[in-house]
Formats: structure tokens, C-alpha cells, sequence
RNA sequence: GGCGAGGUAGCUCAGUUGGUUAGAGCGUAGGAUUCAUAACCCUAAGGUCACGAGUUCAACUCUCGUCCUCGCUACCA
């Protein structure tokens, strides 16, 4: 969008389950604070908002595992997430909450204007359900053995050992985990948005946005080439908004379904009840009186900042929800970021693998900036990023404190040592000082530009390029040797240095908050606006500065090496832990009479005839690749040597078979499975336990090619 | 398997519509300097632009194929 009136920016909506860590910050947290930052100090009207996300099923799965309710949980994370944003200087103008009461009241609302208005099919679908406990089960719900490592609690959609993802049928023994029931299949209705239909106006909607990242772009066309398809809003659970409709009871809103609207909501609420979190920040409040304006104004820009996961619901769904209902503005962008890895490994909140902020501020008090300047130097904006100890150190030591910091620093001993902290007078610019300040004036268009296109780490590049154009001016100039034989030229030197500090202290704002009040502070300046950092006079010949401090301080090896240990432990525990599931993968489960499978109904000799079945032997076998369960035969079926695919990659390796003679149906017809043709079936037996067994002749002169009736 | 995004200097990353010697910061080496926490400033070394073909007068850039990483999504008779 060109000339925006007004911003509508939201940080995505964090689900509280967890305290917050780097990967959150550098993903979505940062940008979206250095860009909101930006553009109240440009003056624009703009409101930031965000909030924890706090419906769905893992939420109630802690609750459970930390022996609270559901609402205790999200109250804990709720206040540990918002002391760190508070921590850290991410000042959202509303931090709200989806479990608040206007939240279940709007959502509601939404969902019933679209029900009136006929958006949402109803389907039937089979779900699990707790005979005991009386109620549907999520798939997380449903735990059971591993088929793959024998973990015996595995999750009814991933197991957690071995990263497999499942479904509640592939589990062995499954049941639920609110009784400990074997789950039973039962039909339920739930509401469906027919994406399918939308399709057509979402595709426009994504091809007018041409500008958009590639990475988001890109994924959004795959959803969209794939075809999209209806998808329950709806769920069969007991935590979330009550879904507004009868015979709905005993169901909530889908969590992605009133997540996104959470962003209206608090919005809403900053306007009812406006919440004053700007502690740090000048310029700022959202302008206008009306929360609408800023969700249905069509001169609004409208921004999600997100990571790489939530794509498809804030491009896609979302926009779709606001098309549907008719009224909103969409999303203008939606710059996802990639995922920051941790000394080279995903970070994760189950397994701790992760630095909390929280943590991180116990063990490094003070030093908020170091860190958002560090991620923001390796954010992810285009691909997956990393962040180790040594680098955060470097970045510190050799950037911050060496350019930025030392270069305020020499300019104000100098002021202070030889003209008693006064702002010296400056008498008449050289070619040299001209060429400075020309060059110095450039940049607050520089890194605005930077900035609109949310290129934050170039932006923050250019930032310290300016720090760098002021150390090579003062070493240029050497004011140190002028003040013994020219004091009227020295004035003027440490007066363009002087200027170029002011102007660092503004541009600094959105990057480095904590900083650039010290430096304000230092420099006696107020608040100044974006534009203003073009000026070269900020600061008036015989202005009063105070004590000289260091911005920033050298971090030293020994509080590295803590962390590096820190994180060492952490790995070696996980390292152990993964052995530990790979040796429990070794145990083979018990058959199980009780779980033998039911009779089926009778069939005809005639039926059976149909059945090709002959002796054969495996010449050749090898892995599918990416499949887990596949391996690829070539079978000599004393007809032909064909080849077949087979699911039991989980029960033999390739040698194990080959020279294994089997049964197989040699009539089936041809299928394709991951890319290659299976002509044929291998027949197998299966005990309760899911083991699979090959079926052969017990005599050893049973040819490939007999017979089997 | 399908789809998407990546693979450029030891590290973190730029590289616009194909056009001379592929850039920046950090790290490394050398020099200069001493106001500043040995910081700053100057200079240099360092890249078969993942790999292989092709189009072209010319390819990091376009096309096709292969390999690797990450993500989405499936199959598993």
C-alpha cells in the first residue's frame, strides 16, 4: 500500500503454554517492535497488538500434567510471557489474552454472522471418543506404543521420542489418557469453512501481492496449487469459546479459528480500557478514536508479523474468515520470518532446548540490548538462522562495544577533558565536515527505507555504518593533536561528532531502546521524531552534556563459557535420552488375545478363486527413500521377476529379506506408492501387537510359482 | 513422492532486469595511531557462487537434471 493512513501491526498471538524464548523473539517479536517503533517516530498513526493464545489441546494436556485447571495454566504463562516483553522493550500498545471474556463474546459474534449468513457446511465425521469419560478425544488425547521405537507414550499424532508423526490407528494398545479407555469411533458434526469454494477469491487476493516474500508467497501458492479443502472450525473439546449454535454443546471454536480474531478483539479493548504500556517509548498512541478504523478502513495497512508455521492461517484462513464476513481489510503483508536454530539444533520447549528469556536476563541483568541487536543481526528473514554463544559475544564485543559504543564514548572524553562538557561551538565547516554531514544526513532515509521493506538486519547494518562514518572522521581529523595548536577547528570537529551522536540516539530508538535513552540522557536531549535525525545542528554550541558512560561493556569469556556449559549439559541430557529411546525400540510388545480382530462376513469359493497366489522369492530389496515404512522388492515369481512394494520397513531391513521366500497375490492390480509401481502384494501375517511375519511353505520344494489355494 | 524456500569468503549475510577484476561486517595477516576498555583508522589475503549439462557473444543470475538443509503435504495393498 503507498501512503497508509494509519498501521494496524500484530505480533503473532503466543500460545501459553510455555515461558518465551530467543527463537520467539528473533521470529516475530523484534521485528515487529523495531517496525512499530519506526513509524511512531515518522508520526504515523499505528496500533500494535498482540496476546497469548491460550484455547486448544495442549493447553489442557499441561493443565492435566501440572495438576491445574487449564485457566491456572494460562494465567502462570500469561504473566511469565509479559514480564518479558515488558523485560525487553517490546511495547505493544495492547497485550491482551484469548481466554478474556470480550474475546469469547466477539469470536462468538463472528462465528455467528457467518453461520447466519450460510458460510459453514456441516459434516459428519468419525472422531475418537472416551467411553468413560464421556466426551471426544483430540488426537493428543490418545497415547499408546510407538509402532516405530516402542515408546509407550506416544501421542495419537506424533511421537515425541522419535519425531514419527501418527495417527491414533497406527498406535499399539491406544488409549485415552483421561481414563485410560480404549477409545471408540463415533459420529459427530462439526462446522466446516468450505475453503474449496473460497479458493477462487483467495487466489486473487495472493496474486495481488506480488511484493510479498518468497517464502510466503511461495507457500501459499503450494496450498493454493494443492486445492484447498473445508476445514472444521469447530472442535469436540471442553477449553475455548463455546461454539454459538444449538446442538453445538460440548464444542468450542477451532484454536485457529479464534486466534487470528484475537487481534480485533484486543483491539477493541484498547479503545474500551486503553492500557498505558509505553514506558520507554516517545510519540505513539494510536491516533484515531475508533477501533474500527483500524480493521475496516480501507486506507488502513494492515500487518502480520509471524513465524514460517502460521503461513497458511494468516494468509490463507484468516483472510478468508474476513472475506466471508464481509467489512474487513486484509492483511497488506505478512513477513514471516524463517526459524532461528540454537548452536545448531531446532529449538524446542518440550525437550529445553532453548534460551528463556527470562533466564537470560537473570544471568546477564541489564544487557536487553546486547541481545536484540545480536538476533537482530542474524534474524532469519530469509532462511533459517543460528545463534551460538561465541557469535553473540563477537557481535557484542567487536560491534556494539567497539563501533558504537567507543565511538560516543571518545567523542564525549574529549568534549568533557577539554571543554568542560559544553557543546564547543562550531566556527566554519571544512569540505570535510560538509562531506560528514551531508553523508550523515542521508541515513535516516537510508534505514527508513530498509525498514518499510522489512529488511531489519540491513537496516541495523546501516545503523552501525553511521557509528563507523564517525570513528573514521575523528580519526581523519585527530582532535587529540588539533587541540595543542588550533582550538577553533577542534570546536568544530567535536561539534560534528557531537551531531552525529544526537543523530545516532534517534536512529538507534527502534534497534536499541534501552540505549538510546542513556545516550539521550548523556547528551541532555529530549524526544526527537525520525525526520529530525537529518538535522545537523540537534544540539546547540554551549548545550550542557552530562558524565561520559559506557554504552555497552565487553562481555567477557567466563560468562560465555557458563552458557556454553549450560547448553552442553542440556545436550548431553538429550543425547542420553535419545540412546535410551532407541535401546526401548529394541523389546518386542506382547501378543494380546483380547485384541484379536472380529470375524469377517462370509465369502464365496468363486470369490476366492479370483486370487492369484503363488510361492516366490526376493532376488533384490532396498529402502524406499523418505518413507519409513516402504521397502522396494524385486520378487521372482516364477512367472516373472517383477517389482513390489511392501509396508514392513519398520519389521525387516533390506538384507534381512533378500533370499526370503513369500507368498504372494500376483493378480492385483498395479499401484503407485511414492513415485514407484508396486505390481503385487506380499502377504503377511500380523499379530495383535502389529508385528508383521512373512507367511512361506514349510516343505523347502515348494518352487517359486506354486500355487496357493 | 508432490509442492515451497534455501545452498555465495572461516562465520553471519548482500548480490536489483544475465554484461568488465562477485560485495559488506566479523574473524585472520600486515601497517598506522594513541582521544577512546589493544578499541578506532588504512591495507591485504581468502570464493570452481552445492554439483552436472544446456541456452547465449556473455550465466551467481535463465532452462533441465542431480545432491544436501529446512518447511508444508501425502502415501504406506
Amino acid at each position: 500500500m503507498a501512503n497508509p493512513q494509519r498501521y494496524t501491526v500484530t505480533a503473532a498471538l503466543i500460545y501459553a503454554n510455555g515461558p518465551i524464548h530467543i527463537g520467539h523473539l528473533a521470529g516475530c517479536y523484534l521485528p515487529s517492535d523495531i517496525y512499530v517503533r519506526f513509524l511512531r517516530m515518522k508520526g504515523e498513526d499505528v496500533l500494535f497488538v498482540s496476546g497469548t493464545d491460550e484455547h486448544g489441546v495442549p493447553i489442557t494436556l499441561r493443565a492435566r500434567k501440572e495438576g491445574l485447571t487449564p485457566q491456572q495454566v494460562v494465567d502462570k504463562y500469561y504473566t511469565v510471557i509479559d514480564q518479558s516483553f515488558r523485560d525487553f522493550g517490546i511495547e505493544f500498545d495492547i497485550y491482551s489474552r484469548t481466554s478474556r471474556p470480550a474475546h469469547h463474546e466477539f469470536s462468538s459474534q463472528f462465528f455467528r454472522h457467518l453461520y447466519d449468513k450460510g458460510v459453514f457446511t456441516e459434516q459428519e465425521t468419525e472422531q475418537y471418543y472416551d467411553p468413560e469419560a464421556k466426551q471426544f478425544l483430540a488426537d493428543r488425547y490418545i497415547v499408546g506404543t510407538c509402532p516405530h521405537c516402542a515408546n509407550t507414550n506416544a501421542y495419537g499424532d506424533q511421537c515425541e521420542k522419535c519425531g514419527t508423526s501418527l495417527s491414533p490407528d497406527e498406535l499399539i494398545n491406544p488409549h485415552s489418557t483421561l481414563s485410560g479407555a480404549k477409545p471408540e469411533k463415533r459420529n459427530t458434526k462439526n462446522w466446516f469453512l468450505p475453503l474449496d469454494q473460497l479458493q477462487p477469491q483467495l487466489q486473487t487476493y495472493i496474486d495481488a501481492h506480488p511484493e510479498w516474500k518468497s517464502n510466503v508467497a511461495g507457500q501459499c501458492q503450494s496450498w493454493l496449487k494443492d486445492g484447498l479443502r473445508p476445514r472444521a472450525m469447530t472442535r469436540d473439546l471442553d477449553w475455548g469459546v463455546s461454539v454459538p449454535v444449538e446442538g453445538a454443546e460440548g464444542k468450542v471454536l477451532y484454536v485457529w479459528f479464534d486466534a487470528p480474531i484475537g487481534y480485533i478483539t484486543a483491539s477493541k479493548e484498547w479503545f474500551t480500557q486503553p492500557e498505558t504500556r509505553n514506558t520507554l517509548t516517545y510519540g505513539g498512541k494510536p491516533k484515531s478514536d475508533n477501533w474500527e478504523v483500524y480493521w475496516k478502513d480501507e486506507n488502513t495497512k494492515l500487518v502480520h508479523f509471524i513465524g514460517k508455521d502460521n503461513i497458511v492461517f494468516h494468509c490463507l484462513i484468516f483472510p478468508a474468515m474476513l472475506q466471508v464476513h464481509g467489512g474487513y481489510i486484509l492483511p497488506d503483508n505478512v513477513p514471516a520470518n524463517e526459524f532461528l536454530n540454537l548452536a545448531g539444533d531446532k529449538l524446542s520447549t518440550s525437550r529445553n532446548w532453548a534460551i528463556w528469556l527470562h533466564e537470560y536476563l537473570q544471568e546477564m541483568p541489564g544487557k536487553q540490548d546486547e541481545l536484540r541487536y545480536v538476533l537482530t543481526s542474524i534474524s532469519p528473514e530469509n532462511k533459517d538462522g543460528d545463534f551460538t554463544w561465541d557469535d553473540f559475544q563477537a557481535r557484542v564485543n567487536n560491534e556494539l562495544v567497539a563501533v558504537f559504543s567507543n565511538f560516543v564514548h571518545r567523542t564525549m572524553v574529549l568534549t568533557q577533558k577539554n571543554y568542560g562538557s559544553k557543546v564547543p561551538v562550531a566556527d566554519q565547516y571544512t569540505k570535510e565536515d560538509l562531506v560528514v554531514l551531508e553523508e550523515a544526513a542521508k541515513f535516516p532515509d537510508r534505514i527508513g527505507a530498509a525498514l518499510s521493506a522489512y529488511r531489519f538486519r540491513e537496516a541495523q547494518q546501516e545503523l552501525m555504518n553511521l557509528a563507523r562514518l564517525g570513528n573514521k572522521y575523528l580519526s581523519d581529523t585527530q582532535p587529540w593533536k588539533l587541540i595543542k595548536t588550533d582550538d577553533v577547528r577542534t570546536r568544530t570537529i567535536l561539534n560534528v561528532s557531537l551531531q552525529l551522536c544526537a543523530n545516532l540516539s534517534v536512529l538507534c530508538m527502534p534497534f536499541l531502546p534501552f540505549t538510546s535513552k542513556k545516550l539521550r540522557t548523556m547528551l541532555n536531549l529530549g524526544e526527537l521524531n525520525w525526520e529530525q535525525a537529518k538535522s545537523t545542528t540537534l544540539l546547540a554550541a554551549g548545550h550542557t552534556l552530562t558524565e561520559p558512560v559506557m554504552l555497552f561493556a565487553k562481555i567477557d569469556d567466563a560468562l560465555i563459557k557458563q552458557q556454553v556449559d549450560k547448553l552442553a549439559v542440556i545436550r548431553q541430557q538429550l543425547d542420553a535420552e535419545k540412546a535410551a529411546a532407541e535401546l526401548a525400540a529394541a523389546p518386542k510388545p506382547m501378543n494380546d488375545p483380547s485384541k484379536i480382530e472380529a470375524a469377517k462376513g462370509e465369502t464365496s469359493f468363486d470369490e476366492f478363486s479370483k486370487m492369484d497366489i503363488r510361492i516366490g522369492t526376493i532376488l533384490e530389496a532396498e529402502r524406499v527413500p523418505k518413507s519409513d515404512k516402504l521397502l522396494k522388492l524385486l520378487v521372482d515369481t516364477g512367472l516373472d521377476k517383477r517389482t513390489v512394494l511392501s509396508g514392513i520397513a519398520k519389521h525387516y531391513t533390506p538384507e534381512q529379506v533378500i533370499g526370503q521366500q513369500v507368498t504372494i497375490l500376483v493378480n492385483l492390480a498395479p499401484r503407485k506408492m511414492m513415485g514407484h509401481e508396486s505390481q503385487g502384494m506380499i502377504l503377511m501375517a500380523e499379530n495383535t501387537a502389529g508385528e508383521l511375519s512373512f507367511v512361506v511353505p514349510t516343505k523347502t520344494n515348494v518352487d517359486n510359482g506354486s500355487t496357493v489355494k
